[in-house]
DNA sequence: GGCCAAGTAATCAAACTTGACTAGCGTCGA
DNA sequence: TCGACGCTAGTCAAGTTTGATTACTTGGCC
């Protein structure tokens, strides 16, 4: 039976990664402030229910916890028509926690919604800034893959062989991840997609309408 | 903005799916009794801190509800030598709980952790009950692709260019897993794994320990 | 012989997620 | 005109997961 090296390490960095916090942060400061449920339609209208499973309650509850965090600002509106309604919108706090938050899902392994959340958020980033970020995802998986190939020339001979066969669906998976990651990171140095430091990106645009305002 | 379609459909079948949930009776069952402690150890020797990332109050919250819904026993043992321990021991109704849950693991996709926990308590299934739902998995997978397909085919023109990346990745990864269930339903075919109704696997052990007693 | 490190066993509060529920308003058909 | 249905908007209690913490024992080593 194994030991258990009880490890209570601290995250480095502070507070938890969330793939939810990320999509709300990241909705409402896309539609340059937004209420819940236009939160809750725009994520389905992108998809979003299949591969962040994220339901009605936790959204709500990720952007009260946000306002209280100081990452968004709460506009209680009265309901000119329906029930009344909260306008959220994102502070400068909120957007550098996006920020940071949508870097680390593109570096961190082992979270798919995390990643998911983030390539929905990519043009959040400059272009420089996504690929980097990207390049060291690949770095990674390529590590990964090399002490998961040396794991399995070595097997432990407590281990099941069904339990081997799991290391090989899970080396295949990391394998397919690779090649998109690299794929996409030469994309990106093609030039493909509007990302925050292209001219037309949400951000231009945004502040384009600021200064109107 | 997309309407929200709010289905508020019961699961069929009842309870919801859960890999700790299954990984913990899975254990209890396996060890013919454990209290936490051994469950946690015995989890983390099988490396599964890695694809099931359980911590440890998951586990003891996980025993104590198997508990209270009849899945376990609870023996409760005074501490002969360190603190005192409770024993858990599975019921019938409990290792039935768990061999649908590894059926369903199996079936289902979209759940990784599910299938992980499945295939690590594989051999509670029969060799045929196992090919069968693992049969199905690729059924269901190769559906999937087809509709997949058809929708990049035909991509809805409001979805941004990287969100149609995400679903790319998506298909490689269903790719991936379907040539791995299709060469596992293969090597079952072939007799390899020591299944539920094969000599030597737990369960004639543990029906030979019980005639003892 | 005394004390520290590591192992054994589990608890707890706080945070998060879920599913079900509430409620106003519009509209379309009978 | 009325009522069933669906959309807009959100609350809430119950359940789950997490990270930290407690508490006791053993073994080693100075």
């Amino acid at each position: 039976m194994g030991k258990l090296a009880i490890e209570t390490r601290g995250l480095s960095g502070g507070g938890r990664v969330s793939a939810t916090k990320l999509l709300v942060l990241g909705i409402v400061h896309l539609s340059g402030g937004a209420h819940g449920y236009q939160v809750r339609s725009e994520l389905q209208s992108w998809g979003a229910e299949s591969w962040a499973k994220i339901k009605p309650g936790s959204i709500y509850h990720a952007l009260k916890k946000a306002a209280a965090d100081g990452l968004l600002t709460e506009h209680a509106e009265p309901g000119n028509s329906g029930p009344e309604r909260v306008l959220y919108r994102a502070t400068t706090r909120g957007r550098d926690e996006m920020v940071e938050l949508v870097r680390d899902g593109l570096r961190r392994t082992h979270d798919p919604d995390m990643l998911n959340a983030s390539i929905a958020m990519l043009p959040m980033l400059t272009r420089t800034d996504a690929i980097a970020h990207i390049n060291e995802r690949v770095a990674r998986l390529e590590a990964e893959l090399v002490v998961q190939a040396k794991w399995r020339e070595h097997p432990n001979r407590d281990t099941p062989e069904h339990v081997r066969d799991q290391a090989e669906l899970w080396a295949g998976h990391a394998r397919t991840e690779l090649e998109w990651a690299k794929s996409l990171s030469r994309r990106l140095s093609e030039g493909a997609y509007v990302m925050a430091d292209d001219p037309g990106s949400w951000r231009t645009v945004h502040d384009h309408l600021n200064m109107h305002s």
